[in-house]
DNA sequence: TGTACATCAGTGAACGCGCGTTCACTGATGTAC
DNA sequence: TGTACATCAGTGAACGCGCGTTCACTGATGTAC
């Protein structure tokens, strides 16, 4: 392990290049039409190799979806960190860093959020991940909330409400971009004025 | 034609049929499993008989999609006249409006508003349904600016903002509910909770 | 250091499946005279 | 009113396709003695 010139059979790289040419092909075809023997023939290697590292196609597309989790997540706290104390300036912050990830990564996005995926019960190393992420905006809340510089909302109601301002944004734009297109929109400009206008209505009255 | 007893060959009426398997079937597998084939054999009939009503199994959707835009107008606009003036009042009504269908009809919803459709480019009837609703909203938001209720920012601009809280809470809930499931939230709270957030943020300061 | 053996990570042929779509067809309907 | 004919809306067999997955296998690697 760790040999990358050795060329085939064993190469004890396997599992991390299937997870990389997937992300490529979701990019290229989306989640729905991507193909585990397609894959494997990108990565230069039998259809059947995947079995090898993956119980089925789901326990792949788990995986996936977790390494984007925790890829935003990671993205998420950098932001925070980035910036001083005051909740709202870090809300805004990791609103950005989402909205940044979500059009970094339109396909892997998708697959996260959409319908393409198991339950997430059923894959416990993605329901952590994706709880880490929501934790993340929770604590950032929930600080507002202690400090009054939010309303003063149950914390819960109040994160979700954050998080799906900012969802629905990015969602919008990638899933019907004709919305935006149709009139002339500054993409940058609409993000930021979207992001502002939610915290407004998230700051205190 | 009318005669909807005639048992078969020229019912006069497999279009319709058709859609409103699809719509069913829809519900059943989502909106990427929905096989042309599949529904031939629900509405008893051959598999080639659709190609009769629909080009293709594309124009099958965008049709579907269609009828739905046009369906979720029409409740919108409905809401909208139960309300009287406050322009704050009828998008707060239209919000509504707009979660409870894609509660009541989450298939279908996801369909228009997701990766499964063609682009609306190549539906110019889909293309004017969408439109027509976003049309009812900006209207709305337009409003508001003129008389002052609303931020006074550009118009369209605050449409999208609108448009993407609300539709950010619903795309949430329908395609991460364990979000909302593993707190105990009640879902109504949630949105009337949600919509006031948003509509807080886009009243003037 | 050499050898026997277990294990691990690949191979390639084959399975059954359902799909979208095409094709030539046929029975029912509507219309012109 | 009766007949010839065009058109319309179905049928059913067949096409080629790519898929997920299984199976028995084999070559490479690591380990115990």
């Amino acid at each position: 392990m760790g040999d990358t010139s050795s060329k085939n059979y064993h190469h004890g790289n396997l599992r991390q290049v299937l997870l990389q040419t997937a992300e490529d092909e979701l990019a290229r075809c989306g989640s729905e039409k991507l193909s585990l023997r397609a894959l494997a023939r990108k990565a230069g290697v039998s259809q059947t190799a995947p079995y090898r590292h993956f119980v089925d196609k789901n326990a792949l597309l788990a995986a996936l979806a977790t390494r984007g989790y925790i890829d935003l997540t990671t993205a998420m706290i950098r932001s925070e960190q980035n910036v001083p104390g005051s909740p709202l300036d870090k809300l805004r912050a990791v609103s950005h860093s989402y909205v940044d990830f979500a059009l970094a990564h339109p396909a892997l996005f998708k697959l996260m959020f959409g319908p393409a995926l198991e339950p997430h019960a059923q894959h416990p190393e993605l329901f952590e991940a994706s709880r880490q992420t929501f934790i993340l905006v929770h604590a950032i809340v929930r600080q507002g909330v202690e400090d009054g510089v939010f309303r003063q909302d149950d914390v819960e109601y109040l994160t979700n409400t954050a998080w799906a301002g900012v969802h629905g944004i990015v969602t919008l734009k990638l899933d019907r971009s004709e919305l935006f297109d149709r009139q002339i929109i500054d993409l940058e400009r609409q993000i930021d004025a979207s992001v502002d206008i939610f915290l407004s209505g998230i700051k205190k009255i």
